[in-house]
RNA sequence: GACCCUGUCGUCUAGCCUGGUCUAGGACAAGAGCUUUUCAAGCUCUCGACACGGGUUCAAAUCCCGUCAGGGUCACCA
């Protein structure tokens, strides 16, 4: 039985690259039929946070991951004590005292090569004389990191440790205390690192690396899973689009990239718009009711949700991202569209009273007020002026939402209504 | 600095294991055009890469060696 662990620790937010080693963990365990184990590292006291800790998990079942198991590292430190002590016994570990008494366990590194078959890279060799002796418990009795990793993922019978590319260098660390103690050696696979667009580790400075922050940005949770799959991996048919799904059924750890990658937003924002237009209005309807709230756009208690859900159809094969409905979209909420000067600049200098005019009457005098009239009626119009469509369509585009771009014209003019799109019309008719 | 990992278009990658089908394919971005209603949507086209040097071979992106470059790790943090 394939057992595999996402060992975070709640000294932050789960980030981009905390989130990627967890959807691979998950991935393979899913392909495999195993079990996806959940273990908070919070050995440090001091940094460790029980809001981070609700963070991690909030943001992993966003992800959609659901651990089968979960286990603090703080509630086991008599487990690493007792190993340590056998160890000792052993003769394997010595004592060392701090000048104020404490005592510490140390790890005498025997002087060996060490081996490690890695799933991803292949076989990587060590030279245990370059790793100096490694404390096992501290000397405030708390465990080092790789000690109660090396216990915890033995005693949990972990069979495959998949991790990022920067714990390489504690791998023979590890494999010499997995000896020491007598446990079966697990398989380890090391993922490439996540580089930030300045070519180092992703950090805030490059942008934003928090889970969560994407979540808060309009990033729906599959199309951030679809990039982060396709940064170190590929279905290998040339798709760009591929669901978790589908992940699970074609995932094959042997063929995840070395090469670690850049994370390119704008990569992320083409996919999570192919997301976004084939999701349904009703879930992004009510991921946007609290955003337009606190705009005071609508009242949740109280507001037209069939509205809204027409809206959202409107938008949503557009939008990079979901809370850019809500700036582009804001002329639909407000009662005077927010008017961009550029735009008032460009289209509405010259006077077009008369034409203005016209086509608000026009509207008006609609029997029938749909796309198809308000079009006719429009096109009519222009033909007796005889002036070209788009010289009024502009204009009349910026006098009714302030922006140059947007939906069709015709359509935005139907969802607006005709009573707003005349009073719109006309304040900019002398 | 030592050790370890990695090097295909600006970015993500396919191809590499099992050399020839690769004058290196796809996607994002960028540029141009079309869509006679905009674009941040759609369609079409263009630009653009095997890090470098040597070797093996009839043949190398693919195998070998070296160089260089980038990254990671060297804590009683995890």
């Amino acid at each position: 039985m394939v057992r595999v662990r996402f060992a975070p620790s709640p000294t932050g937010n789960l980030h981009i690259g905390g989130g990627r080693t967890a959807l691979f963990n998950w991935l393979f365990s899913q392909s495999q039929n195993g079990k996806f184990i959940l273990r908070i590292e919070d050995t440090d006291k001091e940094r460790s946070k029980k809001e981070f800790v609700d963070e991690i998990l909030y943001s992993l079942k966003w992800l959609g991951f659901n651990w089968d198991e979960l286990y603090y590292q703080s509630e086991r430190f008599e487990r690493y004590r007792m190993h340590a002590d056998k160890l000792l016994k052993a003769g394997l570990a010595y004592i060392e005292k701090s000048p104020e008494g404490k005592e510490a366990i140390i790890y005498k590194v025997p002087e060996k090569k060490i081996k490690v078959n890695d799933l991803i890279r292949g076989e990587i060799e060590f030279d245990s004389t370059l790793i100096k002796d490694q404390v096992l418990i501290k000397s405030d009795g708390t465990p080092t990191y790789n000690f109660a990793c090396v216990v915890d993922d033995a005693e949990m019978n972990i069979t495959h440790i998949i991790r990022g590319d920067d714990h390489i260098s504690n791998t023979p660390k590890q494999i010499m205390l997995y000896e020491a103690l007598g446990f079966a050696l697990p398989d380890f696979a090391h993922l490439p690192l996540i580089m930030g667009v300045d070519g180092g580790r992703l950090s805030k400075r490059t942008g934003a690396t928090a889970i969560s922050d994407y979540r808060k940005m309009g990033y729906l949770s599959e199309a951030l899973l679809n990039y982060l799959l396709l940064l170190s991996w590929a279905p290998g048919d040339n798709r760009e689009l591929v669901s978790i799904q589908e992940a699970v059924r074609l995932f094959d750890i042997k063929n995840v990239n070395k090469t670690s990658a850049t994370f390119d937003l704008k990569k992320l924002d083409w996919i999570n718009n192919q997301y976004l237009k084939d999701a349904d209005p009703e879930k992004l309807a009510d991921e946007l009711v609290p955003l337009l709230e606190d705009k005071h756009y609508i009242n949740k208690d109280h507001f037209d949700r069939g509205y809204l859900l027409l809206l959202v159809k409107l938008f949503q094969a557009r939008l990079p991202r979901l809370n850019d409905f809500v700036d582009w979209a804001d002329f639909f909420f407000l009662d005077e569209p927010v008017m961009d000067p550029a735009a008032q600049e460009k289209y509405l200098t010259q006077d077009l009273s008369k034409e203005l005019n016209l086509f608000a009457q026009r509207l008006d005098n609609l029997q029938c007020f749909d796309i198809v009239n308000i079009e006719a009626s429009f096109r009519e119009l222009v033909a007796e002026l005889g002036i070209e469509a788009k010289k009024l369509i502009h204009p009349v585009r910026v006098a009714l939402t302030g922006k140059t771009i947007g939906p069709g014209l015709f359509e935005v003019i139907y969802y607006l209504g005709k009573e707003r799109s005349k009073r719109r019309l006309l304040k900019w008719a002398k």
